[in-house]
Order: C-alpha cells, then sequence, then structure tokens
DNA sequence: GCACCTACGATTGTCAACAATCCGCCGATT
DNA sequence: AATCGGCGGATTGTTGACAATCGTAGGTGC
C-alpha cells in the first residue's frame, strides 16, 4: 500500500499562530521580555511581520499557559513570578517528572539512558566553557528528554509549559548562577540511578535536585520569604 | 484600608474569547460534540452571537489544550480519544492527584475534608437518583475541590484541562455507567484517608482509584486492547 | 494648594471582506 | 477500465478598518 518511506510524514507546516507563539515563548524564556513588560499588538505584530488577528491567537494560547497575564482594555503583560510562584512550579515539576521517571523505568530504561547523553554532554561543555546560557539550555534539554522517554504526551506537554517558567525564573537573575560542576554532577547522578534501576534512589535525588534548585532560586530572588 | 467586603474582586468579566472557550469546553465535555466532528467556524461563530475573531482565539486556547485537533486549511476536529490516551490521561491525573494530596495532607486536610463534603453529598444524591449525568459532574467536582485544596495553581490549572478529557472518554459511551454505590464508596474512602492522615492509605487508594476508571473505561471501549 | 472633572491619546476588542488553500467530482486520456 | 488533470464549491487564513474602553494630562473650582 504505502512506499515504505520512514519519517516522511511532517510536510504539514505548523500554522501561523503556532510559530508566533513558539517566537515570543522563546523570547520571553530568554529574558528579552522582562516581566511585567507591557506588549502592544501592533508593535509586535508589525516587528514579527503578521497581523494582529494570528498574533492576538498566539497571545491566547501565551495566557493559557500562563506565560501572559492579560487584562481587558489594559493590554497583555508578561507575567511576574513571586517566590511561591517558583515553589509552585517546582512542586509541579517534581510531580510530573516523579511519574515520568517511574514510567521510564518500567519500560526501555536503557534508550532514555542513552537519550540523556545528549544534554549531559552540552552540559559538561557548557559548564566547561563558563557558558551559563548553554548550562541553562542544557539543563532543559535534559528533563525534557527525561520526560519525553516516558512517552506520556500529557507530561510532555505540562513539562514543557513548567521548564518555560523554570527558566523564567532563572532568566530574571541570569548573572546568578550556580556552582556549575555541582550541577552537572547532580544530573549524572539522576542518570545513574536511573540506568541501575534505583527506584527510590532515583526518586529520592530528583526531589532532592528539585529542593536544591527552589534553595538557590529563592535565595537569589530580591523579596523572597 | 479596604471596605472589608469578601469575595467582590470579579467585577472584572473575562474575556470573550475566554468564554467562548468555556462554553465549547462544556459542549465537547457534555457530548455535544461528538470526537472526530468538524467544527466549522462561521456556523459556531453564528450560533454562539460573535465574530470569527474571537472564536479563532478561544479555538486556539482549546488546541492548546488538547480537546481540538487543527488542521490546515482543513478544519478544526474534536480529539478523538483511543485506549492510549485513556491511559495517558488517568497516569496524569494520578501524578497531579498524588501530588495535590500530599500537599493537602501537609497543609490544612480538615478544611479539605470540609470542602469535599459538598461534591460527596452531590454524588450521593446522583446515585440514589440514578443520575448518570449528575454522578460524573459530582465526581469531577471531588477531584477539582481535592487539588484546588492544595492551593497550587499549576496542580490545578493541570488537573482543570485533564478532567474534561476525562468527561470526553466518558461522554464517549454516557450509558455505560459504573455501579454508582461502588464509585461513593471509592470516594468516601479517599476522604476517610485523608481525614484520618493516613498518607499511604490515601496514595494506595488513589492511585487504585484511577486503576479502577482506566479499566471500567477500557472495558466499555470499542477498540480497547 | 488640593481635589474633582473633562477631553485627549492610545490601546484593545470586534467585525466584515479579500485571498489562499484544499476536497470531491467529472471528463479526457492511455 | 483505471488513472490523471482540471474545475467548482466550500472552508480556512489573513488583512485592514471601525467601535468601545481605559489611563493620563490639563484645566477649573473651591
Amino acid at each position: 500500500m504505502s512506499i515504505e518511506v520512514p519519517e516522511l510524514e511532517p510536510v504539514s507546516r505548523r500554522s501561523t499562530a503556532e510559530i508566533v507563539a513558539d517566537r515570543i515563548r522563546t523570547a520571553i524564556m530568554r529574558g528579552t521580555f522582562v516581566p511585567g513588560a507591557q506588549l502592544g499588538e501592533v508593535d509586535l505584530a508589525g516587528r514579527l511581520g503578521v497581523s494582529r488577528g494570528p498574533l492576538r491567537e498566539a497571545m491566547q494560547r501565551l495566557v493559557a499557559e500562563g506565560l501572559l497575564r492579560s487584562e481587558r482594555h489594559r493590554g497583555l503583560f508578561v507575567r511576574e513570578l513571586g517566590p511561591d510562584d517558583v515553589r509552585d512550579v517546582y512542586l509541579a515539576r517534581t510531580a510530573v517528572e516523579r511519574a515520568a521517571a517511574l514510567q521510564v523505568l518500567a519500560a526501555d530504561r536503557a534508550a532514555a539512558v542513552v537519550a540523556l547523553e545528549t544534554p549531559l554532554g552540552a552540559m559538561r561543555a557548557a559548564a566547561a566553557a563558563g557558558d551559563a546560557v548553554g548550562l541553562a539550555d542544557a539543563d532543559h534539554d535534559f528533563h525534557a528528554a527525561l520526560v519525553a522517554a516516558s512517552g506520556s504526551p500529557r507530561l510532555r506537554r505540562m513539562t514543557d509549559g513548567l521548564l518555560v517558567e523554570t527558566r523564567m525564573c532563572l532568566a530574571a537573575f541570569q548573572q546568578t548562577a550556580p556552582p556549575a560542576p555541582d550541577l552537572v554532577a547532580e544530573h549524572e547522578l539522576l542518570r545513574d540511578a536511573l540506568r541501575d534501576g534505583r527506584t527510590e534512589l532515583l526518586l529520592d535525588r530528583l526531589a532532592a535536585h528539585m529542593d536544591d534548585a527552589v534553595a538557590r532560586i529563592l535565595a537569589a530572588m530580591p523579596g523572597a520569604a
């Protein structure tokens, strides 16, 4: 019936709204738009080369994701994340990544370990080069790969959103980077526990990893409780 | 400073796109739009009394939530959920509600128990009256209340989306209702474990509750593995 | 000098029309 | 007889303009 060509599906390019949403999402992630900043529709539309229609559709999507805050007849503002939000993001991440880790352990954990090597390598390289942004990217990719390996579309989607919020937290004070070697070591410990099938150890290390991150961020935060 | 009026905030009514999204979401939830059905923009816009602009914004939001599937220049279709989706929805729900339950146990569990009484009462009434839709509504409210009691906005938002997908699964074969008394009893057991602070028992019962639901749904599903 | 009111500017929310794209059907061709 | 190319209808994607709303600056009265 078919011509037996593997991976020839993705001919359909995504909708304009989705592309615009991705563009703005990464811009927020990278800190191009600081928290609290107002995003004018006409300005953005002109800068992106699209009309206000598709742009508004993209905005609605980002509002649904919790990245933007919409006030009627006021405008769209980049969501500001306080200490409570930091704790909540990591609470949700812990829940999701814990479930993903359990799924990976129950399924093909060898493939997951392989998939984690790429971000781990990038993380080591960024740490050696002192590249803070690259380190954050690799950290992002590591956790995304972990959840992707679970094979759960919903856990994956949740993680995608949560990781963006994580980056927003980090971007707020990008210069306050955590000690890079420690960060690399923490992730390697996660991989080791996963590789060896040490369920309880992996879950404990994952929880500790999240707690560390929260503590680091809150310590660097201006008005943290 | 303020005039001490409790609950006077929601003066600002939500945006049109949000209202439209809610309307369509409940329609999908109730089974008004069967899975796989195409939603014509002009038709829907005319029926809701709005233009295509706000409607498209609402659609984008629903697509982001995973309720609709968009094909370029083809149209919007209600997402069809297969056996894998059922398992995935409940996998994610288990992860999220587990985390919420732990939060509730660590905080004010007495208030949560009180909050659960309302949906429990509605559930008993619906079970006695043989009202399948009311039973599903109460079930929905029970889990929403549980996660809301955790005080985590992100867990709450995730659960909102997942519960809608749960209703989509149930709506596909609404006549195949589970034995009502058993369902009520399961939820009362959850409340009891929460009230008594029996952490492990609560988590076990929660996991069992989810597994039961998956088994029930898959058993009633046409092409389930 | 201070508070209130009013007009202005800017922004968002909404709408109707135009253009691009795709599906199904039909006839011509091999 | 089966397949390819073209045509008609319908739907989505996009655009620009119109209307409603809000914040703010300026002026006026007390």
